[in-house]
DNA sequence: TTGAAAGCGCTACCAC
DNA sequence: GTGGTAGCGCTTTCAA
């Protein structure tokens, strides 16, 4: 015990002072060459580094925010639907709000129409780069969205594409599930649980959502070429929208009578569930949907639906403030932390 | 812009002089009553308390921590093996030993014997209240360890389970996922996948270990009340030793020719999966194992097993440092955030 | 039972 | 170019 005690107070970290005292210089001098700020000679800044390197020094980053008072505003910018999935974002964000507070992190949401990307571009174009640190984006990927984002970064404020990714604009980091990968994964779990022959439809939301597009790519994918039982037919746009779906479905039934599977691949799931609920199906007709939400989450309890695709929207919002604050700092960031799962739900391992 | 600054400006939190002054006292009053430290009349508790409430103080940590140089050291207690989840575990310690450094925190990693729970005794009755903040145990639920517990704690030392929970002992957490449900969910994807009628085995680690024991559980459960198809033969017990397993497994073939699918509830897949690259056994056999790990993601790439049941094993120790922080300090924690899933692993979502 | 003051590691302002 | 010093929010002697 004495001996480990021993060690683990010579496991000293080295401070400011440290390096000051080794190098010969003043605790400002150290601070200029830390924080690669001008007006100190090559020789002084080669002197401080070498100490810096010797002591193997790490910033204290808790020290440094409380010294320089530091506090982070960020900028959510979500699509305001009442759709569970975006409610459960928000209601993270609101959540973490309090505890970032303490933090020293403010977090502020603003809403945009849905599919509008011109509220986005207005919004992103109005930001202060003074008084926001960084912002947060759930949006399609169209021209002018993708323009704003870069007009945002050039004025140094730190993006990161949240839920949809937003590849070409140069965001900083995105925050999300690959899509084609969980497409690719409804494929499999579909193909496996359907042991029929027959069609499989494709509910999907909207064209300009590159996350539906990339779930519904994968799926064709993977049902293409493992499973010959299945065929995937045209796939329905509902717009994530419940009551256009509920509407949609006894047509498609019609249409397709001998339906053996749905990958509702986007939001709207309550109209999906009002119109099965209200018809009786085929026992084995098997549905696999997207993002776990008290109904979703009810749907799959009662065997309505058998998998659900889905992303820990708590982990998404911690990850984005996360990255955020790391962007704004350049300081790194642990990328397998930050990685968001593809999680697949069964009845059996819902959480409590 | 400018209202919005001022608003952001405007939420400001109390501070610790901000409560001195309202109160009337001095700062270190105002300590004493934070920290429920004697000597202060009660009225001045009162007078401080009020001012608390009223400026609705949190209390900053970050400072908290840097004025009390406070360094939190752990002792993690692991099996001594070399199985594939506990050297995944261990490399995470590892990894995340050195972020951890940074933020004030020391771990130390001791190993016992597997399966000795003496061993374990040993380790934590020599624990030091003094120079330890936090233990987070991986072991067997025996009498004897859920004791040693019990006088770890009692010499106020938080502990945590790791992976195995301790339920009985008192332990302040348990970190790791509910092994009923995860038997239970192999047992529904066994059953879903299987589409012939046969016998199914079950590959299990120890009689000693109460993770083995819910998985086989859960697993019996759902397949017996869900799928007449199939029958859950006598489990056999590897000792998660990949040699004793594969040299099991011709006879385990010998007396079941017929069978349909294999859980693999506990350690030792790397004799599973040499024996079945040796043998020319049915494509429709199932398999489904457990723990994301460089050989079982491998056997599932190549279509060897068919799924896999894991739990994030980076998650697990980030987790159970923060529990004891938060435990060592008798702060609250984000439960959300501290729940470990229930992964489902197929090739479509393996992570890159 | 209370308070003044020094200091944790770091930053920022003002002098020289 | 460089250094001294005050101060961020909190804790901790030491005195009174």
């Amino acid at each position: 015990m004495a001996d480990q005690k021993q060690k683990l107070e010579l496991v000293k970290k080295p401070t400011v002072n440290d390096i000051a005292r080794v190098a010969g210089v003043s605790l400002a001098t150290v601070d200029r060459v830390l924080n690669r700020r001008p007006g100190v000679r090559a020789v002084t800044v080669q002197k401080v580094q070498k100490a810096i390197d010797e002591l193997g020094y790490v910033r204290d980053t808790a020290a440094a925010n409380l010294a320089r008072n530091r506090v982070y505003n960020f900028l959510f910018v979500l699509p305001d639907t009442d759709n569970e999935f975006v409610k459960a974002i928000s209601n993270q964000i609101a959540e973490q709000s309090r505890d970032q507070f303490i933090e020293r992190t403010r977090i502020t949401i603003k809403r945009v129409a849905p599919f509008e990307p011109q509220d986005i571009v207005n919004i992103l174009d109005a930001v202060d780069s003074l008084d926001v640190d960084g912002v947060a984006v759930f949006g399609p990927e169209t021209p002018s969205v993708r323009d704003a984002v870069r007009r945002l970064k050039d004025k140094g404020v730190p993006v990161v594409a949240l839920v949809s990714d937003l590849p070409s604009s140069e965001r900083d980091h995105f925050v999300g599930i690959d899509n084609v990968s969980a497409g690719r994964t409804a494929g499999q779990l579909m193909g496996r649980f359907v042991h029929r022959e027959g069609k499989v439809l494709v509910l999907t939301g909207s064209r300009l959502a590159r996350d539906h597009l990339e779930r519904r790519q994968g799926f064709d994918l993977v049902v293409a070429e493992e499973f010959p039982h299945l065929e995937v037919v045209a796939s329905v746009e509902g717009r994530d929208d419940p009551d256009l779906i509920y509407k949609m479905m006894p047509e498609i039934f019609e249409t397709y009578p001998d339906l053996v599977g749905i990958y509702s691949s986007a939001a709207g799931n309550a109209g999906l569930i009002q119109f099965l609920s209200e018809n009786k199906l085929s026992k084995d007709l098997v549905i696999i949907a997207h993002e776990l939400t008290p109904l979703s989450r009810e749907a799959l309890r009662l065997g309505t639906f058998d998998a659900l695709i889905s992303q820990d929207t708590g982990h998404i919002v911690r990850s984005a403030v996360r990255l955020l604050r790391a962007t704004s700092d350049k300081v790194p960031f642990n990328k397998a932390q930050e990685r968001i799962r593809i999680d697949i739900y069964l009845r059996e391992n819902l959480p409590p």
